[in-house]
DNA sequence: ATTGACTCATTGTCCGACAATATGTCAATA
DNA sequence: TATTGACATATTGTCGGACAATGAGTCAAT
């Protein structure tokens, strides 16, 4: 009879993962900053015993995550992730899942109110400033299906950097590349620029006067009629969000 | 004198991005599912017309996307990309930023009372079932910091997939990874056992009761609790948290 | 039914090579 | 002086070939 003890599933990680990890390691470590420059490839590849071609290999995970890059084409750097280069994985993996307009949605429900609340206390006159801006460009380009989307968008994206909450921006980030675009159909549909000039105007309001429960409430209801806009449009509330802008390259 | 026009920095992209971005985008739209098999390396290789080298290069950058993966150790695998891979990515970039724990207290304000609120409505026997074990479980490990930190992890995650929106899990993943692990402090400076035994019980019995408002008010009492054992521990509720769960590997 | 020996395909890693391109230097020129 | 051109150098992107390690499949032996 055999004992019963189940030994834990024992994974070697190939080289090139070990090489990343390491790397990974001593930059969240705080020992390389952003900013800093690596060594040549080829001088990296001799520091960790590999070839150039497995320590390639390892760039690239790194790459991805986007916490390096080329500075001038040329030499790595160490680089401060962008909040759209880790949101596109993000972005991918929803995708992958079928996540539906509603889950979005609902997340949305969560973070933009709070956005907006928090926008009160910490936006600062730039914010503020770059928030009228869009809001006179706004009025411009009411019946221009295009370039209303990409103000609403713009829109939402600057009240959250106005709480210079990086978490949050992280968070969200889903939300600008799905949730903003699946709305355009909702504009071609139903050209409701001005109800969203009406909301704009009130949660630029509400933050201008410092006066957190107003933003958040507009938010809220701002975040209301969208989903009316997709369920009157009749446009898939429940179905799975599509990537409308997916690649910028042609080949 | 020179004529002011700008042209647009144009920028080529390296062959293995564009390998990569090809698959991705085959991914992505529908054509490649989850649990498809991929050619091998030198097939693939020789379709886009590049080396092996080149290739292997664009299936790191896909593989840190955690849309594909390696099925049995051998042949590559089209995979459905699992919360914890993705977040890592989006941990590390927090790291990177400099995250403070005020900041992500604040999206786990937003977000933890949502789950709550949520689950109510969409939570299986299962779920409720499994939320039933956790808190039984907790009540054995009051007085080890350890596993209750565990088990305080474990039931945030049943709370949130309770709700069965991915979108809900993969935006609160990086509270996972830095959020509550930072929280041990807490936890081993004032053994707050017996008060987040009660508030878990709360949430609880709202879920099983379906009473959302409830399963918020108690999520979000239980967020304030929180904030206020780090504020009263000291332990620098404006500082950047610091990866305690790092590498699971030693060299 | 399990074990062992064997083949085969594929990956992980290595090595060497070369063209393209950025950088730096220096001379020539306007 | 400031710009241009020519040249050497360093580094990357890509290639091609090579080999050991290993997982999967087959088949015989026990």
């Amino acid at each position: 009879m055999s004992v019963n003890h189940n030994f834990t599933k024992l994974t070697r990680q190939p080289a090139y993962r070990a090489v990343s990890e390491k790397i990974r390691q001593v930059i969240l470590s705080g020992e390389l900053q952003a900013g800093d420059m690596l060594p040549t490839e080829l001088e990296l590849a001799e520091q960790f015993g590999v070839t150039r071609s497995t320590l390639r290999e390892a760039i690239r995970l790194l790459e991805e995550s986007g916490i390096i890059g080329r500075a001038d084409r040329k030499r790595l750097v160490v680089t401060l992730p962008q909040t759209a280069a880790v949101g596109r994985s993000v972005s991918s993996a929803m995708l992958m899942h079928r996540v539906t307009f509603k889950e979005l949605w609902q997340v949305a429900m969560g973070l933009e109110p709070l956005a907006g609340k928090l926008a009160c206390a910490s936006a600062t006159d730039e914010d503020k400033q770059r928030l009228a801006d869009n809001l006179q460009h706004t009025e411009t380009v009411l019946d221009d299906h295009a370039r209303l989307l990409e103000a609403e968008i713009d829109f939402h994206n600057l009240v959250a950097s106005a709480t210079h909450n990086y978490a949050l921006l992280q968070a969200r980030a889903p939300l600008n590349d799905l949730f903003y675009p699946a709305w355009g159909a909702v504009i071609r549909a139903l050209s409701p620029g001005q109800r969203i000039l009406v909301a704009h105007r009130r949660v630029y309001g509400a933050i201008c006067n410092n006066q957190p429960r107003e933003a958040e409430r507009w938010m809220e209801k701002h975040m209301i009629d969208f989903r009316r806009g997709i369920e009157m449009g009749n446009l898939g509330f429940d179905q799975p969000v599509t990537s409308a802008a997916n690649t910028s390259d042609q080949n």
